[in-house]
DNA sequence: ACATGATTGCAAACAGGTTGCAAGAACCAC
DNA sequence: GTGGTTCTTGCAACCTGTTTGCAATCATGT
């Protein structure tokens, strides 16, 4: 396994970008910067993990409608600012993007307690070639998340809700 | 990349297990041996790839009702019999599985027409077991699926519905 | 300040999936 | 075979995550 990402080392989501810069980036694309969406940003670009449309609307604290959250996270995953990500649950879950870094990386999942550990490894690139080749896809991409018991539940503690296997 | 099953080389799926020994498999589970059972199983056995619950229901023509395809894939999945896909459009997808065999395995699906190739590679055990140490998570697994253009599509002719990416 | 079109709130609609309940089988024991 | 016990099924209601139509509201360019 390697890290896919030559460029740096340290994991990209550390990286907290200014809020301004979101927001211009919001401009750029034409996009009118509301009261949602700046909080929407904002409480992405402090959290690490992916959250979900209900997190964020409950971290947002009755700041707009869970509707509104929905349509806004659609319209910043189409523009790039956001990336989506399926752990598994039925819920859809985004992480702020650099501009520099697309996002692809993926997680690691407690079953038993939800805790999310960010993963930077993957497989090597040619091994996606490869299958690309020997079954002729073109733009061939790739999900991959790992599941597990942290350390405190396998402990016995385990607190929340479960998540499947 | 290596083939994580050492034991035999050819794909898994691709083995038809005989009704008789899939409906034994019911009663040494206790499980009763109905109409919609068989006929689900029998569907099962003569696809290679995985089904959704309307998939399987349709299959069927009006054998039952969508609630007991549903119910029925549930207690097959307890008992071990199929194993349960998640493709990434909202629907979980089921395949058969044989006694010596765990299933484990991956797909490529064309994010135009849907089609899905089943993927024998896995990268090497080793990657998840450090892993797993690396965050002390405990019975670590993974799910990993692949996505792309299937040459048809990318030749043009796209036809059915979509998928994400 | 105004005009205009993008954005929002709200409620209704969807889609996949689950569930309570009464009727209908399997299956086991005689 | 007959009968009973227990598992299954059909049906409809329900649940959760997500989408959408529509009228009201607001961000932005002039
Ligand atoms: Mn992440
Ligand atoms: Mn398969
Ligand atoms: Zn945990
Ligand atoms: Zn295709």
């Amino acid at each position: 396994m390697n890290n896919p990402c030559g460029q740096h080392q340290h994991p990209h989501r550390l990286i907290q970008q200014p809020l301004d810069e979101l927001t211009d980036r919001l401009r750029r694309h034409s996009r009118r910067v509301t009261g949602p969406r700046q909080a929407i940003l904002d409480v992405l670009r402090r959290h690490q993990t992916p959250m979900s449309n209900r997190d964020i609307h409950a971290a947002l604290g009755q700041m707009c409608d869970l509707a509104t959250v929905y349509r806004n996270l659609h319209t910043l995953e189409g523009m790039g600012l956001v990336r989506r990500f399926d752990l598994g649950d039925g819920a859809a879950r985004f992480e702020l993007v650099t501009p520099e870094d697309d996002g692809h990386h993926h997680h690691l999942v407690c079953t038993r307690c939800s805790l999310v550990v960010e993963i930077d490894d993957c497989f090597p690139p040619e091994f996606e070639q490869a299958l690309a080749q020997r079954h002729r896809f073109a733009r061939i991409s790739h999900r991959l998340e790992f599941f597990g018991v942290c350390s405190r539940c396998e402990a016995g503690e385990s607190r929340p809700g479960p998540v499947e296997a």
